[in-house]
DNA sequence: CATCCTCGGGAGAGCGCTCTATCCGGTTCA
DNA sequence: TGAACCGGATAGAGCGCTCTCCCGAGGATG
């Protein structure tokens, strides 16, 4: 970067025309001679011109960035805030929201920022951020059902787009989907194979979807007669799963099909019971939740609930988008459907 | 958002000093009255004043943004641009990268933005998007050897650093591993425990630091009296993995010890021989590359090369404050050893 | 032929901040 | 006592862009 950049008024003095033409034709608005138009943009090639985005955004106040916000909730340590980022980031489902994210903003010209907030503090620098107006928006993915930034973007009227439904009542846009009714669809499928000794492992029961994909799986069970099954919690890991596994198999060893809250658990879970003998599906018939990349390489490739988040992160970024237009005003959820996947393992 | 967000001008009201005064508050410059300080900071909170980023990026020429971009070479489809950011982002690499140079921003107050330049036109957009300074300067994780993104990024005189060194030389900082040795380190862990029939899954051969683990790898082989290592070429994936180690089983069923270029790919290949009967590591001892997540998840927790992805990463992100800041100028490399870690795989 | 539009273009006022030049009042020192 | 100095604050000039207003030249209209 020798010497100074070329800006608006090079570019006018080089075509002969004003500024504001210039940015006329940049911008592609208003009616401007075709032969000028021309003109101009051969100035700006010769110019090398490129907009500064920073004085863009000082007038029209946009910026074109929205963040893309991982919160937990409760306070970490300051050497577990990374484990933390590396944690979110590899998890499957979150490249899954990124792609969905991406695919969206990108046809926008619009470019997610990526922040972890799992501290107060962490969630503070996030409202700060959109205030002094580094992005337009937020979209919010929580990994605890308490999570408080929700209330805070709410409360200073910032836009942002949840995934999940707050907990608390929070007068912000959100996608979701039915967990409940991807439980009873998981039951279903147990119950239709013939299952009777069946097990759960949940996610960690602070998180609704967990809550959720519980409930809908217990009631249809009980529905069915099956007034109690055992449940042992995890969390969403394979570790948690195997650790979950055993010991359900050490109370349980008769078990014939599990519900696993996730496809990363449901892994685990293979693994533990091929490592007790168990055949799978043949002895255990197990269920996951998700339908993500694992779910196809886990041997035996998974049965699970498909969650599109995909299209929910999709959903989320054009949400946003209308709300920072001014399109939308009003807080609006879109509630997914889940779907059964039959693979092997059930 | 109501009424006006407050400004300096507001905030100096409100105090009764200047705009000037305020700004040096804000920014902790210069000597200013301690009593004048406290005033101005409680006028701050009063007004609940957040500064303009927009404004101050204009005149300081900083946005306090990097971009974190994944490149890819060649096009690719429309439609597969989203699936490469899925990949990419689930990959475990990734995870460390992005926990490594968010450690390193988070002290800063610099935010990552994440950007996918598998097309030319992606590329280009990323080099539009750091000169009309929307982000200072930008990290590059390259998927291919002849990935053109640096050359430009070069070219146009912006601030960028590298992961892995370029295949044609680029005037830019970058970090890498000695993947060479890593190689060597996993041929001499597999003759030391006494293994003569071995065989390797390496990378795609257009990726240079397949290139250099294998040869490492071969070199050390050769020097022992194993003149010829049958290779199978894999994708960096458990499939990948997978298919390799199927073919290398059918025409070297004897095999005893297997070098895989990553742990993803090592855990294809455990799975495969399991499928097959042999025993990990009694049969046959796997060797991965990484000493990523997975490598411990894995059945049996795989011994592995350890690449210290968080501190390269870090070492980048420091790399590019350095630049952007004019306290480094010159490009420079920082090379990481490799160290192997031993579990049980081998 | 006067009037009213429409269309293409220019002038210029900011957007909110930083930063240099400047000023002011009080001390120090020749 | 006056010049030099210095810490501490202000005034004001931009940074590069957008956007509203305005103007002038045609063309349509009555």
């Amino acid at each position: 970067m020798s010497r100074q950049a070329p800006t608006l008024e090079d570019v006018a003095r080089e075509a002969g025309v004003s500024r504001a033409t210039v940015s006329r034709v940049v911008n592609g608005v208003r009616n401007v001679d075709p032969a000028i138009q021309e003109s101009v943009r051969q100035a700006i090639s010769r110019t090398g011109y490129a907009p500064n985005q920073a004085a863009r955004s000082l007038v029209t106040r946009r910026t074109e960035t929205v963040a893309l916000v991982v919160s937990g909730a409760g306070d970490v340590s300051e050497e577990e805030q990374n484990a933390f980022a590396a944690r979110v980031v590899t998890d499957p489902f979150f490249g899954r929201v990124v792609s969905g994210v991406v695919g969206q903003l990108r046809p926008r010209s619009m470019h997610p920022v990526l922040m972890f907030a799992e501290t107060d503090e962490a969630r503070q620098d996030v409202v700060t951020y959109l205030r002094q107006g580094s992005a337009d928006g937020a979209l919010v993915v929580s990994t605890h059902a308490d999570d408080p930034l929700p209330a805070l973007l709410a409360g200073a009227g910032l836009p942002a787009v949840l995934f999940a439904r707050p907990s608390r009542p929070v007068a912000l846009s959100y996608v979701d989907l039915a967990h409940r009714d991807g439980g009873r669809l998981a039951a279903e499928h147990l119950l239709g194979r013939g299952c009777r000794r069946v097990v759960t492992v949940s996610g960690p029961l602070d998180v609704s979807a967990s809550q959720e994909r519980l409930a809908g799986f217990r009631d249809t069970m009980a529905r069915h007669g099956h007034a109690y099954v055992p449940l042992a919690q995890g969390g969403f890991t394979v570790d948690s799963g195997m650790a979950a596994m055993t010991e359900l198999l050490a109370e349980h060893p008769d078990v014939d099909g599990v519900f696993a809250a996730n496809d990363l658990m449901a892994q685990g879970i293979c693994q533990v019971l091929r490592e007790r003998g168990r055949r799978v599906p043949h002895d255990v018939a197990v269920v996951g939740f998700d339908d993500s990349s694992v779910a196809v390489t886990c041997r035996p490739p998974l049965t699970t609930v498909r969650q599109p988040v995909e299209d929910m992160a999709a959903a989320m970024a054009r949400l946003l988008a209308e709300h920072i237009g001014g399109v939308r005003t009003e807080p609006t959820s879109i509630i997914f459907d889940p779907e059964l996947v039959v693979r092997e393992s059930a």
